[in-house]
Parts: C-alpha cells; structure tokens; sequence
DNA sequence: CTCGCTTGTCTAGCGGTGCTAGGATCGACT
DNA sequence: AGTCGATCCTAGCACCGCTAGACAAGCGAG
C-alpha cells in the first residue's frame, strides 16, 4: 500500500502546484495570461496532465476561488477578533475585505467575477464559501438592527462592499476616497 | 458631395447594426458567443468590414456599452421624475437601476464588467457615461446628509447597487429578497 | 461611353486558445 | 526478469482575434 500512498501524495502535491501556479501566474499577468499551455509549461508538465487533475480551465479558477475564500475568511475573523467593540469590529471588517480584495486582485476575481463552476447560496455550495459568508455573518449580525433578519444585512452589507472592491479596481470610482467610502458606509448601514 | 454624404450614411447605419446586432447577439447567447466571425456572418459582411470601423473587439463592447448608458440615464430621470418626494425617488431610482441590470445583462456586462476600453471617472470620460453618473447624481445627492460630498455619496450608494446587481445576477444572492434588500439599502442610506 | 483609379470588400492565413485521441514509456508486481 | 497497467506526451482538432494582399465595384475625367 506504501506505494499508492505515495503516489496519492505525489498526486495531491502537484494537484496544489496546479493552483497555486494558476494563482501566481494570474496575479502577476492576469487571468487572460492563464492558458492551459503556459500553464502546463510553468508546472513542467504537458497540457493534458492538467486534465488529469481538473476538468479544464474553469475548474482550476473554482479551485483557486476556493483556497481564496478560506484565506479570506481567516483574515476577516483575525481583523474582527482583535477589534473592540462592534463599531470597530465592523470597520476592521470592511477595511479588511476591500484590503484583500485589493492585495488580491486575480483571486478576488476568481471568487466573484469569473465562472468558476461553483455554486452559491444553495446547499451544495463548497465550504469554504459558507464559510466565507459565515465569517462576514458572526460580525454584520450583531449590527443588523431590530426587524432586519441578519442574513438579509449580511448579504446586503457585502452587496456594498463587492461593489466598491470592483468599482474601485475597475477604475469607475476615483481611488483616493476610498477610506471616507468606508466610513459612510459604516456609519450608515449598521446599527450601532 | 451627395455621393459622399449617401456613403458617410450607409457607413453610420451599417456601423449602427453592428453595434445593434453585437448587443443582441450578447443577450441572446451571452459576450462569449460574440465573436467577430458570427458577428460579421449576422451583418452579412466579412470579418474586417468590423476592423473598419472598430479598432478591435474590445471597442465595439465599448460601443454597446456608450449605447448602454444613455439607455440607462433616461430610464432612471423618468422613473425619478415620475416619484413624489425624495424617499419615492431613491427607491424608484434604485428599482429602475436594478432593473436594468437585470433586464439588460449583456449591456450591463459591458457597461462595468467587461473592458471596453472605457475612460472612467477622469475627464476624457465619454459624455453618456458622465451623463449616467449624472443621474444617480440628481436624485441621490439631496439625500446624502448633512457634512456627505454629494458625490461620495453618490459613488457609495451606486457602488452598493452595483454590488446587489451583480452578485445577485451571478447567483452569489438568493434572488427572493431582492426588493428588501432595495428598502434597507434605501432606508439605511438616504438621509430622508 | 469608356477608361483609369480610388475605395471598399473578401479570401486566406497567422499565431493563439481550450481541449482530446492515441501512442510511447516507465515503473510496480509476479 | 518479464509482463502489464498506469501515466505522460506528441500531435492535432476546431475555434478565437486580427490582418495582409488580391480583387471587384463604382466614381470622376476625357
């Protein structure tokens, strides 16, 4: 058995070269300069060895997204769980969204704006994203306000966010107010 | 000159379909099904009648989008103009803007998501989309509140639509409570 | 009315894409 | 040590955006 074992290693170690190729490439160049070739020629194999590993394309994008949402979500619950307070804890949330999102423009997209092959807001969603929106919840809940059902503010909440993160990389809202968007945001939206 | 000025027409209106026909081939099957061999097919003309009058694709998105906005611009001024009060504004300008969105998908794609190649937020911005901004503007710049730059304001709420039309478009919302999160959204925000 | 020329259009093709069939090679078990 | 199965690569498909160069149509001049 030692054998199989180790080539189910050596399998799952290139499946993670895969990803995290995909990601290194696409956040250097961007997601056009992912090609299934370049691709192939970066992990020092040929094309079709990524075939072995994911469907095409599209599912290495839905992997990429999903170590992107676990990523994020640990992020959010560190900001949060070192802030005082709801107000801050819902500041520190949003500045750290829009941070990742920012810091991580090619994941970012690959969560959010490409097709992935991934499903949201229903029951086979993967974990990681559940959990994402989860770690988004335990913070936006406490600030929904009386007769607001939290899951309504959270998804509403992050509505705002994901539109200013794409405005703003998108070049349709000018960079510099970004933080005043923030705080306007905040301030309005939640109920302190 | 009349024979020049009948070409200069033939050459606007053929220009006029390929616009048309790209818009209607993107609803219709999605930007991916919009290649310029099934574009020129559809107009019945070659692949470089299209070089002749766009620089490339990423123009003629850039087209529908132009097209877009000032389709856009028009219905939120008569769904504001047509509200009493300011509440009965924003929340027809934020239904209408949704609507939108949700109706015109392809348009909507190639308004904010794709690249059309787009001047954004700076002053060589084309006029229909400064226009479209404009709009949001004039309704949504009476409620930003004392001490709120109108247009931060502006920038803020349209970010947030933007974020409920795409997300939920994408499938990353329930669909259902879309008009209650308009309301909250509404509600939290303006300053009525 | 005919001729030359400009203007416009098409055919054909380049380098690239995602993806796959089928053959070669390598390594594990008997 | 030899067989046989898993694994990987070469080669190729159909399609993409885009363009060079051949070709024809329609204009103005004589």
């Amino acid at each position: 058995m030692s054998v199989q074992e180790r080539k189910e290693r050596e399998r799952a170690g290139r499946e993670r070269l895969i990803v995290a190729t995909a990601r290194e490439l696409a956040e250097q160049q961007g997601w056009d300069a992912v090609t299934t070739r370049r691709l192939a020629e970066r992990i020092e194999y040929s094309q079709p060895v990524l075939y072995s590993h994911f469907r095409g394309k599209r599912e290495i994008i839905g992997a990429v997204a999903l170590g992107g949402a676990t990523e994020m979500a640990a992020a959010l619950r560190a900001a949060t769980s070192a802030a005082d307070g709801p107000r801050a804890r819902v500041t520190a949330l949003a500045r750290t969204y829009l941070d990742f999102a920012e810091r991580n423009p090619a994941v970012y997209d690959a969560m959010f704006q490409l097709d992935g092959g991934l499903a949201f807001a229903q029951e086979d969603t993967p974990e990681p994203l559940k959990d994402a929106f989860a770690a988004l919840w335990e913070t936006l809940g406490e600030v929904a306000g009386d007769g607001v059902h939290p899951g309504l503010f959270t998804e509403t909440f992050w509505a705002a966010l994901h539109g200013l993160a794409t405005l703003t990389r998108a070049g349709r809202l000018p960079p510099g107010d970004a933080e005043r968007r923030v705080e306007l945001l905040v301030g309005r939206l939640a109920v302190l």
